[in-house]
Order: structure tokens, then sequence, then C-alpha cells
DNA sequence: CTTGACCCTATAGCGGCTAGAACCTTCATG
DNA sequence: CATGAAGGTTCTAGCCGCTATAGGGTCAAG
């Protein structure tokens, strides 16, 4: 007999709002195995596992449909882990992408941090900078 | 006698898109000076400056908030440029959280990547991980 | 005068939640 | 058994920075 929790306890259980488990239920990643007879939701082991992967997953910068992808994935045991390399191969890269767009901006926001020594917006080679 | 422009003619000599450029003005970044008797909107070499000025700021990373204010304070000359500086120093800084979220991101992301060598979901190292 | 390119407003959607209103259920206590 | 707090329910709207769509109106050239 396996023990039922309601989603408060799942939400403290997996440091998730209960808000949040109930938009992924929206978004059907997780459902609750049941509900009591006044309509509260209830969870098991299973949803609690199952939202520590989303948890990971998310972590991971993964979007929720991705997140959904890796969890019919990861129930079917035979299945090929192709696609499980890919979309995490796909999210490097995208990762990668953003790391170097982000290191630009650095540098540019870095140079215009230094150039300004004025006191007011009249001398500001920022605001001069954006103007042109 | 200043020549004036309708949306599309600032869309284009501003690389913006139409509708872009009436979401900034429903923020209240950009307003024509006047309008047609059929309700166009017609600009001016001011506003094209304004947008191209909201371009390189939006391209900096800052929100339109943030470029909101900088847009009025440019418009005070005589105004200390203390505020500007912040602004600038506040969005670098956010860059560099992110970029350490990013770099740490991205070395989870390579080992995941590597360490999956298996066929079927049943030994993905991934999922394993992931899982737990 | 017609055509076709352009413009107008209003509304809804994206992702991933978060917040609030208005109500109902559960359970420990008196 | 009644009560009240804590926690649950659904529904709707908001965040950001656009983008898309519908259903119209305007403008300038031929």
């Amino acid at each position: 007999m396996e023990a039922q929790i309601t989603i408060g306890q799942l939400a403290k259980a997996t440091d998730t709002k209960a808000v949040t488990i109930r938009y992924y239920e929206s978004a059907g990643l997780v459902s609750p195995v049941t509900r009591t007879e006044g309509g509260y939701r209830l969870y098991t082991d299973r949803e609690r596992d199952r939202l520590i992967f989303i948890k990971r997953a998310r972590h991971l910068g993964l979007s929720l449909e991705d997140v959904k992808s890796l969890l019919g994935l990861a129930d079917d045991q035979s299945a090929p882990c192709g696609q499980v390399d890919s979309i995490i191969h796909e999210q490097l890269e995208r990762v990668r992408a953003r790391l170097k767009d982000l290191q630009q901006l650095e540098r540019e926001l870095d140079r215009l941090e230094q150039c300004c020594q004025a006191d007011t917006v009249a001398d500001c080679k920022i605001i001069e900078s954006l103007s042109q």
C-alpha cells in the first residue's frame, strides 16, 4: 500500500510551488494518481520522482516541451536514446551560442562603463555613444 | 520645413517592424509628431534618431524600462549622469551573473553529452542522471 | 475611379510561471 | 459535534517584448 500525499506535501518534498505543479499538470508533465472525494489531488513517490526529474532537466535550461519529450523517453526503457542525446546536444549548442552573445555584450558594456567620466549628460560618453 | 515620414518608412529606415514601433509607442518610448487626416502616424528625423537609440540600447540587453529612463536622461543635457552609469553598471552585473550561470550550465551539458554511449534508454546515462 | 500597397485598432498568443479572487475541504482541537 | 485555521480547488489576469491575426480604412499612382 503506497503512501499518497497532497500537492502541498509534494511541493515541499520537491521544493516546487504548488501552483507550478498544477501548471505542469496543465502542460501534460505530471498528473495526480487520483483525487480525494473533495477534489484534492493525490500523488505518490512516482510523481515525486517525476518532479525531481523535471527540476533537474529545467535546471539544464530545457524547455517544458523538451522535458516532456525526455519524460516520455524515460518511460520507455527500450526506446533508442539518440533522441535523448540530440535534445541535450541542441541545448548545449544553444547555451554556447548564448554564451558567445553574452561575452560580446560584456565587452561592450565594460567598454561603455569605462568611458564615462563626465558629470552631466551633456558630456556623457555613454549617451553620446547610444545617440551617435 | 522638416520631412515627415510614415511608420513604414521609419520602420525601413531603422530596421524595426512597424508593429514594434507602435508597441514602443504604447510603452511610452516614441510618439509620432502628428497624424494625417486619415490617422496615419507621421515622424521626423528626431523620432528616427530616438528609434536608433532604442535599438542600440536594446542591443545591450536593457529592458524597455531602462531604455525609457535613458531616453529621459538623454533629453535633459544638464542632468547628472550618475544614473546613466548605474543603469549600465547594473546591466553589466546582470550579464556577468548570467555568464557565470551559463558557463556552469555548459560544463554540465558537456559532461552529460560525453557520458552517453548507450543504444537504448535503459542504459542511457543521461536519463539515469536525471532520474538519479 | 480603381487598384494595390500601406496604414489603423483591437485582441490574442508565446513561455513559464506568479498573483489574486472567491470559494471548498480537511483535520486537529475545545 | 462544532469551529477555525491551514490548505486545497478553479478561474482569470499579469509579467516581458514582441508577433500574428482579423477586419477594416487611407493613400498615391495609373
